[in-house]
DNA sequence: GAGTGGTCTAGACCACTGC
DNA sequence: CAGTGGTCTAGACCACTCC
């Protein structure tokens, strides 16, 4: 209740406000969806107008804290909807996680192969460049769910070459051997399975398969890897958080 | 330059002044880097406050078109660095735009209609409440290459049941009524398109169809919107930048 | 120093909610 | 109807930039 320091503190007042109020809203165990006191009151309780007040609440508001409701008061968010979601493409270990499922991986591939002009173009190397290529078939709880093409240059890591993928997850053996990968850009396609994905997936040929392609990206903007991910349409759904514009 | 249109307009005066902003940039041609004129010059000019137009101004900056500068002024945003971060869906308007092709709409159904329990739920609102459904089915160049459900709640924007979506974007129209979304759960298949699908897309039964399915949420973190679009997979891919951890 | 954005105020009126 | 959030105003002062 106590009156922000209003000299001694260089931040803008609407910013310490609004620590004040996340502080009350703390200490007083409001649950969500509990009332605040009407701007009027805080705004006299704080001692700052109604303007600096509403910058405030505004803010927590974007910081997903509480919510308004015109003519009945503000609110304590319910904090279900900011947080749990993932902020990018789940991956195949975290949907596992989240549907209590066991992943696992069949390696069909893992070779070193010098890369033609369509892929040296797209990594922005030379043609011949040495690739490490690995292809599996992904599982959870045996059964088959995809088929997994990743593609990069055999230089980023050279002593990939002799990890076995089976179990070991490839975006986890890249950070521990400091590749920090930033963003990629994708597509994602529907597409009828051809012979040799059904065959590998143990579909039916030309059931429904979702193609997801990706170039990913290092910290420094360089493309580093190419995948290819081949999911049976019946079996699996891509869950993302998406920001339009 | 003229000023807002201050009784007739029931939108906020902020919102039309940051849209007659807008206009004014692409009118002028202002590049990217370009200055704007100082607040007291615009507030002048548009006959409103500064707390009025600075409200305009800092929406601009959300939506990533303004930048500002202390002590140096208001600027075009550079429309590329920041913006790739999250993980934003390329909207078929701007696919169409990036393949300079034309999109267009025929409205298959648009009408109100009450919440079932399930819609109720998803949305977070009473069951029986009035929503909007619209029903597009999506083309470029005249192809016609997805079917697009939305559900909104009709007292997000009631008076968006006389607009005619065969031209007008949702999208425009909802940010054009100060309804700001911010982000979107989304999950993505692939299906074989049933025949009522392929009735509308025109294309064979069975065919693969990719089906992206939205809860799209609003500044406060509260649901807003349900959108469901097939595509065909033929004539229809997704590009998206992807985001790990 | 002049010019710019950033913060803050007191007070007014409107629009919505719920009794 | 009273109580609430939503919008808007005119004016003040501070902090930063650039000459």
């Amino acid at each position: 209740m106590s009156a922000p320091r209003r000299d001694s503190n260089p931040d803008p007042l609407w910013t310490q406000v609004a620590d004040l109020i996340v502080e009350q809203v703390e200490r007083d165990g409001l649950a969500a969806g509990a009332r605040l006191p009407p701007e009027r009151e805080l705004s006299s309780t704080f001692d700052i107008s109604r303007v600096t007040l509403r910058k405030a609440l505004n803010h927590l508001v974007d910081r997903g804290i509480l919510t308004a409701s015109h003519g009945r008061g503000w609110f304590v968010a319910t904090p279900v909807a900011g947080r749990e979601w993932p902020n990018d493409l789940e991956s195949f270990t975290t949907t596992a996680r989240r549907k209590h499922m066991t992943p696992s991986s069949v390696v069909v591939r893992h070779d070193v192969h010098p890369a033609d002009l369509d892929v040296a173009e797209r990594l922005q190397i030379p043609a011949g460049t040495p690739l490490m290529r690995l292809e599996r078939v992904r599982l959870l709880n045996d059964v088959r769910i995809a088929v997994d093409r990743t593609t990069l240059p055999l230089s980023l890591a050279p002593d990939l070459v002799d990890v076995d993928f089976t179990t070991a997850s490839l975006f986890g053996e890249l950070d521990a051997r400091g590749v920090e990968l930033l963003r990629s850009v994708a597509t994602i396609e529907a597409r009828s399975a051809d012979a040799a994905l059904a065959e590998q997936l143990g579909i039916a040929p030309g059931a429904p398969a979702l193609v997801l392609d990706q170039t990913i990206f290092t910290r420094d903007h360089r493309p580093a890897l190419l995948s290819t991910v081949e999911y049976s349409g019946e079996r699996y759904r891509l869950r993302t958080t998406l920001q339009p514009r």
